[in-house]
RNA sequence: GGGAGUGUGCCCGAGUGGUUAAAGGGGACGGGCUGUAAACCCGUUAGCUUAGCUUACCUAGGUUCGAAUCCUAGCGCUCCCA
């Protein structure tokens, strides 16, 4: 297998089962990305992540470069060494803070002007100056830089963030050079599915047209600007399309999505990629998910509950930690409580992940979707 | 024995005569979290027959149109002197 080679093995309905070359191993779809904003899934070890069976695992250029700098990530030798995170490694662009950090920056064709949220310093990017500092972190996966858009916006501002993306996309992908590591395009357009697909019929073209130059078009394309305050079932009614105009023999990465049932439902439509803060903020502040749905652990209802978050689960914290216990430590403020929850959060949507592969490749993805969407569970996600 | 101080809602604590059922914390209870400015944010927290009423700032009296706030006595606690 040729490095970013995606080779679909299975395929059930629209469902895909396939595995994404990297230099740090393979990964296989459908898979769940935990996100470690910082270089770190916070509060998890490295160990504990590949025991949960993390594959890919996300870092943020944004931050990363604001502290303590692609400069001095690089002198550690690069992410996977600085982290010690020798799995594969997807940076975001930053793309997401163009949208969640809006105030502090102003967006023109050619780059953003941003201030540092860190200490206010004025920051100025290009697409090439991003990928610049991507390239510095060395993940496997580097993503275009983008300009998600909020929800609800208007036709012309989601117009004006696919045209501006997809030029983004073109300037990222000329100035994409480490061999070692492939760029991602990202499609926009908001809940307009013309929009999508004007997006992805740019984005398709620029990889083409790199291809046809003797280049190596973009490894894969993340799905943007969803879960973005819009109800679930808005996102469905474009989602199947927008994953299926794009290239079969590329990733589809739906970008910021952890919610289960929508990780079920988006496999469904033909989706390969998620990662999402879900599992492991909401772990933090007190969430467990389980196989009868979410639970808020810091609920009196648990305080003589002495078995399992999950009865049926099979993580390092179901293994003797109660749901007395965990309550206790959130409520003590106690950082384990926030720990363990996120390992079995992360086992859950990793696991769930595990599982769709499964049935998959068992040709019976169908029957997996609506198992899960009679379960107990689905209908409190 | 003498002197000084203090007593507020579950806890700590602000408040020195009138929009005070009583600031602010904490705790408790509940909700939220989707490419992480999040171990964070938001509610509720005397009772009732709830556009109102009742009971409330150690206890009992008193002053006043009106008292958590002023006065008297008692009780409790703290500190200093003997």
């Amino acid at each position: 297998m040729a490095l970013f080679d995606f080779t679909v093995s299975a395929q059930s309905g629209h469902a895909r089962a396939a595995s994404f070359e990297t230099a740090h191993g393979t990964a296989h779809t459908p898979m769940f990305m935990p996100v470690g904003t910082h270089a770190t899934v916070k509060g998890i070890m490295p160990s504990t992540l590949h025991q949960l069976g993390s594959q890919v695992v996300l870092a943020n250029t944004y931050h990363l470069s604001l502290r303590p700098g692609a400069d001095l990530i690089a002198e550690a030798g690069g992410l996977h060494t600085f982290m010690n995170w020798d799995g594969p490694i997807l940076t975001d662009s930053g793309g997401f803070q163009i949208f969640s950090l809006a105030d502090t920056l102003k967006l023109d064709p050619d780059g953003v002007n941003f201030r540092s949220i860190y200490d206010g310093a004025k920051i100025r990017w290009t697409p090439e100056d991003n990928m610049a500092i991507q390239q510095k972190l060395g993940a496997d996966i580097a993503m275009q830089l983008d300009q998600c858009s909020a929800y609800p916006s208007s036709r012309e501002a989601l117009r004006a963030a696919v045209d501006l993306s997809a030029n983004w996309a073109r300037r990222c992908l000329a100035a994409h050079t480490r061999p070692d590591q492939t760029l991602f395009g990202i499609v926009q357009g908001g809940m307009e599915l013309d929009l999508r697909m004007d997006s992805i019929s740019q984005l398709r073209s620029i990889s083409d047209a790199s291809i046809a130059a003797g280049h190596k078009g973009f490894g894969g394309f993340g799905i943007g600007g969803y879960s973005v305050g819009e109800e679930h079932d808005v996102m469905f009614e474009t989602l199947g399309q927008v994953a299926r105009a794009l290239p079969e023999n590329k990733p589809r990465y739906l970008m910021g999505v952890g919610n289960p049932t929508t990780l079920v439902r988006a496999v469904r439509e033909g989706v390969d990629m998620f990662d999402c803060v879900l599992p492991t903020r909401t772990a933090r502040m007190g969430t467990a998910f389980s196989s009868t749905g979410r639970m808020n652990m810091r609920n009196a209802k648990y305080i003589h509950d002495f078995g399992p978050l999950d009865a049926q689960c099979s993580c390092p914290t179901c293994q003797g930690h109660s749901r007395s216990y965990v309550r206790h430590l959130v409520k003590s403020g106690e950082m384990l409580g926030g720990i363990l929850l996120s390992v079995h959060n992360l086992h859950f949507l990793l696991d769930l992940m595990r599982r769709a592969r499964e049935a998959v490749l068992a040709g019976q993805y169908e029957e997996f979707y609506q198992a899960w969407m009679a379960s107990e569970a689905a209908r409190d996600y």
